[in-house]
Formats: structure tokens, sequence, C-alpha cells
RNA sequence: GGCCCUAUCGUCUAGUGGUUAGGACAGCAGCUUUUCAAGCUGUUAACGCGGGUUCGAUUCCCGCUAGGGUCACCA
């Protein structure tokens, strides 16, 4: 029997971190073992559904490259659902009931209730093993709200069955809910799928994550520039692991390595910061162009919105700087927004008093830019210039020389070091710019 | 509250009836061409508690505690 399984999510949300995850884990198994991986959406609460939902769960899960082998809505199988409800009835496992409707209590409905065995069920789960269950409390349980209108756990065993679902790979949270679905399936006769119940996900303080206080959606962090295969691998690790040391996995190792054994019992808090490690594995090793593209586009809506004159050539440049800086690419929008690339598309004004290194005096810090002028006008290439200078710099000290060195080029107290920003900015700009400096240092 | 699940560093986790309890993120320290970032090196830090079983329990069993899930005419 070959394997086929299904995430089942509905459409009243965006994507979230935890479906994915969910998704993730039922499509490592389906390529692991030659399976099929379906995505059902459960679009039967027309209340609560929304269109924009439900694209963009298909959506993400494009992004993620978690795409679907089968697709179908719920409520493309409401005649089944209604067939299958008939024929309970029809044997008597299941009946209608006449009574006051929940949400308004001066009408009646007649919804269809499970005549319940009431005996002990007992399931094996993948994860967590042998789990029983007293089904006697659960009573003749509601599982329709009407002939035509079957709830969430009868529709689900109808469409697992259908669809043929070997495993059942789904949240924690699932679990109680699982006698009762297998009360359902063996009044119809169905047999039983093999259960995997798979850890939640935490907020920080290890309760449940709830979208009130933590938005989740993998949109949001597509948006802030996460990559999809860092989301992925971190995903992966969430609940999961190999059982070796090895962290970074390609798509293709995650396939191999991937087995429901190694499926953590327990619950897994969130940790951005390992995220953010991950994401930034992954965008060291983004190609060029493409690394590029995306920063030059950030970059100047950023500089645009701070009134920073654009200069694409400059920006070119930046590229290996802005690398080493940031971890996600939501990273760089906030160091523009506070004005730390400014500096490199327009002169930076000075603080007089801070241009002379704490141990030195203006006139000192004057003569030492002077001097660094001097050698930066007389050297055509920039490793000389670096030689020289450096030399220099530790004949008088390299935080005497450097620092107004570098002050001069940036104006901020914390940049790279001047001799990156010389190669950024080029001589002639760099000479200008300490020749400014010069000039504000006489006021002190 | 009933039922169910869970319990190794702050976090994600490896692991074993006898281990220096391992790795990663974060933290801290040092190094690196002042500062920042990155990088490198080193380092702090854990078997929830109480009973058993056993020569010996972090590991097996029971209880407790704690955390979580679930108890709809939602999915």
């Amino acid at each position: 029997m070959s394997v086929r399984v299904r995430i089942a999510p509905s459409p009243t949300g965006f994507l979230h971190f935890g479906t994915a995850r969910t998704a993730l884990f039922n499509w490592l198994f389906a390529r692991k073992n030659g399976g099929t991986f379906i995505v059902r959406i459960e679009d039967t609460d027309m209340a609560r559904n929304k269109q924009e939902y439900d694209e963009d769960i298909f959506e993400q899960l494009r992004w993620l490259k978690l795409e679907p082998d089968e697709t179908y809505r719920q409520s493309e199988h409401r005649q089944a659902h209604a067939d299958a409800l008939r024929a309970l009835i029809d044997t008597g496992r299941a009946y209608e009931s006449e009574e006051p409707a929940k949400d308004d209590p001066s009408k009646t409905v007649r919804v269809v209730r499970l005549r319940n065995p009431g005996k002990t069920i007992t399931f094996t789960d993948t994860v967590h093993g042998d789990i029983t269950f007293d089904t006697s409390e659960l009573k003749d349980f509601v599982v329709a709200r009407s002939v035509t209108e079957p709830l969430y756990h009868f529709a689900v065993v109808v469409d697992d069955h259908d669809a043929g679902i070997t495993h059942v790979i789904r949240g924690e949270d699932h679990i109680s809910n699982t006698p009762r679905q297998i009360l359902i399936q063996e009044a119809l006769g169905y047999d039983r799928p093999v259960y995997a119940h798979i850890p939640l996900i935490l907020a920080p303080d290890r309760s449940k994550m709830s979208k009130r206080k933590h938005d989740t959606s993998v949109r949001t962090y597509r948006e802030k520039g996460y990559l999809p295969e860092a989301l992925i691998n971190y995903l992966a690790l969430l609940g999961w692991n190999p059982g070796t040391e090895q962290e970074l996995f390609s798509r293709d190792e995650l396939v191999r390595a991937f087995s429901l054994e190694g499926i953590q019992k327990s619950g897994a808090v969130f940790d951005d910061e390992k995220l953010r490690w991950f994401n930034r594995q992954y965008l060291v090793t983004e190609d060029e162009e493409t690394f590029a593209a995306t920063v030059t586009h950030i970059m100047k809506i950023g500089l645009e919105k701070r009134g920073v004159a654009w200069d694409e050539k400059r920006a070119k440049q930046l590229m290996p700087l802005v690398r080493e800086r940031i971890s996600v690419y939501d990273d760089l929008r906030s160091l523009i927004a506070d004005g730390e690339f400014d500096y490199f598309f327009s002169r930076p004004t000075y603080d007089p008093h801070r241009i002379p290194d704490k141990k030195s005096t203006p006139e000192d810090a004057a003569a030492y830019l002077a001097h660094a002028a001097e050698i930066l006008s007389s050297r055509k290439n920039v490793a000389d210039v670096k030689e020289v200078l450096w030399q220099y710099a530790t004949e008088k000290g390299r935080g005497a020389v450097l620092w107004p060195l570098r002050y001069s080029l940036s104006g901020k107290d914390k940049s790279p070091d001047p001799f990156v920003l010389i190669e950024i900015l080029g001589a002639d700009e760099s000479l200008s710019r300490i020749a400014a400096a010069r000039e504000a240092l006489k006021e002190v």
C-alpha cells in the first residue's frame, strides 16, 4: 500500500508556522516513501472562511516548495459526507435528534448524534505509543448539524477514508479528537490509519502560540525577507531530529534523513534568534545577483524615505558590506532607517568634539588627518594607501590616527574601518571629507 | 475541574543501567588592522522532586509537581 498523507488546514487565517511544519513533516514523509501529499482545505465553516486565506495557504506552500500532489476542498465532498451520514442513520448507528438550537434556544433543530457504544479505545500513536481513552464520557456526541451538514469530525473521517489516507500526521492538539474520530470510523466500517501526533510549537513563555500575541504567519516572515530554505531547515528541526549532530540540511538531505521515529514527544519553543542564525547561513550563500537585486530594492526605498540621493554605483560597492552585517533582509531596512548608510551616499556632518580620539588633542587629530590626507593624495592604489597609513598609525597610535580618520569619513561613532570606507568612497571623496573634518576641527 | 500528553543547559536537542552528560542558538571572555559588524578560539550553563527496582539510576516502575492540549450544533 503506497503512502498517502494530507494536511487539512481551514481557511480562517494566514498560513502559520504550525501548519507549515505539519505540512513539511507530511511532505517529507511522502517524499521519503514515494507517497502522495494532499492538501485538503477544510472550508465547511462558511461563516469564518475567507478566500484570501484560502489563497494564502497555497501561495505560502508554493513559496516553501511544499506543493501538494493533490488538492481539494472539503466542500466539494458534501455529497459523500451526506451519503455516509445517511448510511449511518439507516443502519441505526446514528440518529436524528430534535433539540433546542444552541445559538437560539427558542428554535429547534434536528442534529445527528452517533450512537456511542461507550467503549474504551486504544490507538497506537507512532510518536507517543499506545494511548487509551474511555469514550463513554463522550456520550452520543453530535456528528452533524443536520442530515446534510456534517461536522468536522465526521467530514474528516469520511474524507480521509475516501482519499485513502494511510498516515495521519497532525498536531498534538488532535490527540483528544482521535477517539471520537475512531468511533465514527468504526461505525462506518473503515480501516484505521496510522496516527502520528507531532508536538506543538510554543511561544517563548511556553504558552501556546497565540495569533494575538505573536504574528507567526509565514507571509510575515516572508515579507521580512526570510529565505524559504532557512525557514524549512529551522522548522524541520523543531520537534524532529535525525539523531546526529547535523543541523544544516538541504532539501534532499532532509528527505533522506526524515523519519517519524525522530519526532520529539514534547513541545518546542519557537526561537527567533536561532531562526535568524539559520537565515544567515543561507543568506551568505545567496548568489550575488539575487542578493544585489534584493538589497538594491530595499536600499532605494529606504534612502528615498530619508531624502538621501540614490547612487547606483555606490550601492553596488556596498554589497559585501551589507552581506556581512545582516541576518535577514529586514535588518537592512532597520539599518537604513536608522541612518546607518546615509554617509555612503551623502556627506556626513561632524560633531567637532568627536573627531579626536579620546586620548588626543584636537591639534593632534588635525595633524594626523593632514598626514593621512597627504598619504592618500600621493598614492594611486588603495592597497598602497593602506600599507603606508597602517604603518603611520602604528607609529603614532592606532586609535589616535584611525579614529579621527574613520570619523571623518563616516561621521559616526560606529562604522566599518577607514580602509574599507576609503575603498568604497574613493580617494577624491575621502580627501574632501577629511578636509571638511579638519575645517570643523578648527571650531573647537 | 475531568480526560489525555509531556518533562536533559535560558532555547532547540543528542545520549546511556556505570559517560568528563555531547552538539547548536543565545550569553560571557579573548583574538583578529582603533570603533561597529562578521569571523575564529575558549567558556558558563541541564538530567524537576520523592519513593522504589538495582551493586549502581539521568536512563526502568510508581507517586508528586510543573507545563501543555482537549472537553462546540468551530475546524
